[in-house]
DNA sequence: TATAAAGTTCCATTAAATGGAACTTGGGTT
DNA sequence: AACCCAAGTTCCATTTAATGGAACTTTATA
């Protein structure tokens, strides 16, 4: 094995309950020989990619890595677009607001837009859910064909909660209805008590598609401001799909929506 | 040579004006050779330090980067901190806030708020600016000995502007004067026409160091809004020094700032 | 479709990574 | 203050991966 592979495995033992590791730490995540853990962590702050927390023994995530990661929603540039519609949406109304990606059946959230109310969604960056149980990830399913969904879920799923997807079936026809409104909604899905609306749009010339997801206590939205907000983000998601000439991209229906609970 | 070195190469070339590289650019800028190039981009891309643009032999940096790099803020909670702290300023006053660290001589922003205003002042996440010639840079070197600021700068250095330190003497009257004011302040040094406020803490803990920063187009600011300004940080900046127990903060001396120009 | 540019694969050579064990360092205890 | 244990580092022969030149393949361009 190449020392790159056991560089990467290092940088996923970092997580938002993990900000830095020790050589022992090494030894029981990954059962490496502590020889190698305390050679690998003196070779990565050497060469930049990692930093000694002052003088203790305590490595955590650098400089160079922070800038470097921090260029990947200017790379993907759709995640920037996408970033700038969720942030002035989420500013206006004061709810959360984020952009998230699709990995494979779950989703993880790129950027977010903490809301200003006392009772406020909060996202962390990095942290994955199912895709089938929320509306990011219905949004961005929707993208699929029926075919491809059924091929990313071989053995089904496990509805978390009662208003989540029953089975394959029920996700397909939730999207069939997605694909014809041009929005998503979720209530007590991934997480209980919170409601969120997402539309999903993509790039043809890079391969990337991101939702637009605005998040709220599922207690505290008039149906007037839920109407505001599937407008606003299927407004700012359509300008988008204009841009990067996104042919999978499915409008916004307001007519159907408008009758919607 | 090991490996992580040519990788930790790679992602040095990525910046603000390079957001994707290919195997032709790693020869180029690198000198490598292209068969190593090639491999090289493919492996880190296996691993997951990068990723491919869509279909094409483009590489950019991996979710994983980004989510590891966004880390860095919370291991280094000093900064989480303080970015609280200048977000909070920045919100209410509408000006461009941000928190940066210094490496060397020079000064790394690390999180940014973009100001409201029309006219506003756009700094970018990673790029480096002389820290002599910049208010967040006096205010970290003067958390300094005198003998330590002349060690970082045995060359001495050539002034940006007219209203930049002169030479190394003035620079060192000018951080005995941020050291009894307890903030320090730029006008049309590094980026004309920009002045700045700034004030430093740190974490002797972890010996993290960081400045807090507000930053406002010359001609737009009231000296009451100044003073306000100096006051916020300040404030902000106490909280966070005894919460840390920071033996080298220097405390707001609104005495001398307020017969300040 | 010809041609050049860009990217990939192959191979023997060279250099680095590995893991066990011995050694050192640092914190806490009696 | 001497001791002990846990954590971390260094050493060494062995194994494994990285290297760079050249041949080959793919992709873009005229």
């Amino acid at each position: 094995m190449s020392i790159l592979s056991s560089a990467v495995d290092v940088l996923r033992c970092f997580s938002s309950t993990r900000h830095d590791v020790t050589v022992t730490d090494l030894v029981t995540l990954l059962g490496m020989p502590k020889s190698n853990a305390s050679r690998l962590l003196r070779a990565m702050r050497d060469e930049g990619l990692l930093e000694t927390v002052g003088e203790s023994k305590r490595y955590r995530p650098s400089l160079l890595l922070n800038q470097v990661g921090h260029l990947y929603r200017f790379a993907a540039s759709l995640i920037d677009r996408a970033d700038a519609v969720v942030g002035a949406i989420s500013d206006r109304i004061g709810h959360t607001g984020y952009v998230s990606v699709r990995r494979g059946t779950e989703i993880v959230a790129v950027t977010a837009h903490p809301g200003r109310h006392a009772l406020r969604v909060v996202t962390s960056i990095g942290d994955r859910i199912p895709a089938f149980a929320s509306s990011t990830g219905r949004a961005l399913l929707a993208r699929l064909t029926d075919d491809e969904v059924r091929a990313l879920y071989p053995a089904g799923f496990t509805p978390p909660s009662e208003t989540a997807p029953r089975d394959i079936d029920d996700l397909l026809d939730r999207l069939a209805r997605v694909r014809d409104e041009g929005f998503a909604e979720s209530r007590d899905e991934a997480v209980r008590g919170v409601r969120a609306l997402s539309v999903a749009v993509g790039d043809p010339a890079t391969g990337d598609e991101v939702a637009l997801c605005l998040s709220f206590p599922a207690a505290t939205v008039e149906p007037a401001e839920r109407l505001a907000i599937i407008r606003s983000l299927g407004e700012g998601a359509a300008e988008i799909a204009s841009l990067t000439k996104d042919k999978r991209f499915h409008p916004l229906n307001l007519a159907i929506a408008e009758t919607a609970p």
